[in-house]
DNA sequence: ATTACACCACTTTGTTCCACTTTCAACTAA
DNA sequence: TTAGTTGAAAGTGGAACAAAGTGGTGTAAT
């Protein structure tokens, strides 16, 4: 189970280092991919594995099936962890998330998540991020109990 | 599978580089065809048996399916990878896709896709492949989680 | 003869690898 | 309790290598 916030920096190079903590549970190879609220998604092999069988389903003819595993999949790379504990984020996905040198990575269940560090202030100090609010609109999707 | 965001360029013989990354998944030869929204699809040998396969079960009677089948097939040639890892796309599909200079090739699972890089760009900036919009579809299409 | 294409050689760019430094946190001993 | 020691994690820069990009030459088809 993925969990924890780090704070981390990218090199001149473009690549990360990967918390100590995360490292142990996402593996040495892993995919990154573009994800939703402007950060990058990060899966394991095995929960992307379990991802792309999904997306294997929807019908070509659809156009909105189309946008959505185009969204996914183009947006995909593999990563691989070095020798030094880093790995690369091409510059695609460094645009599409506005990351610059500092960084956030959190730990949420199945998945990473890769924030610019300003973004991640920002969304964080939202109204609708405040614990009360976020408990409000849960009981919205029938989350009653935990 | 195919993933990820590329970008090269057509050389003044109309020659195109297949990234390392791809070329191992593709293989040496491939089909190419036009695609959907305005790009042109690639497919391994292999993915095209496949989709061929999918087109012969649509019904010659119905004239929808008469010109979808016509539409894949009229449009497809084989290519091949050359010593230096390019391959040549013939006039008429680089005039159907709008291919200047500049161009992204994208994986997308089974297929990859080729295009002009400023079809891709406005492609990317349209109100319906937002973030939000993307998440917004994933309920009506059945992904309830990732 | 002209055109189109395959092949080759070379330059430039980007990625990977390796060695080193700095920082931080835990542990030990005064 | 505090200062010093040690080791792991984080951060940095350079060298080596592979991929991408480009231009020229030869050959075969028209």
């Amino acid at each position: 189970m993925l969990i924890g916030e780090y704070e981390h920096s990218l090199d001149a190079k473009g690549r990360l280092i990967m918390p100590a903590k995360i490292r142990e549970d996402i593996g040495d190879k892993f995919i990154i991919t573009k994800g939703l609220d402007g950060c990058l998604f990060g899966f394991s092999q095995k929960e992307w594995d379990n991802f792309q069988e999904k997306l294997k389903t929807l019908p070509l003819t659809n156009k909105n099936a189309r946008d959505f595993v185009r969204f996914f999949l183009s947006g995909a790379m593999e990563c691989e962890i070095d020798k030094q504990g880093r790995f690369l984020i091409s510059s695609n996905l460094r645009e599409y998330s506005d990351l610059n040198k500092e960084v956030v990575i959190t730990g949420v269940g199945t998945r990473i998540e890769i924030w610019d560090r300003d973004k991640w202030k920002k969304y964080n100090s939202e109204e609708n991020i405040s614990a009360d609010q976020i408990a409000e609109n849960m009981a919205n999707l029938g989350m009653l109990s935990i």
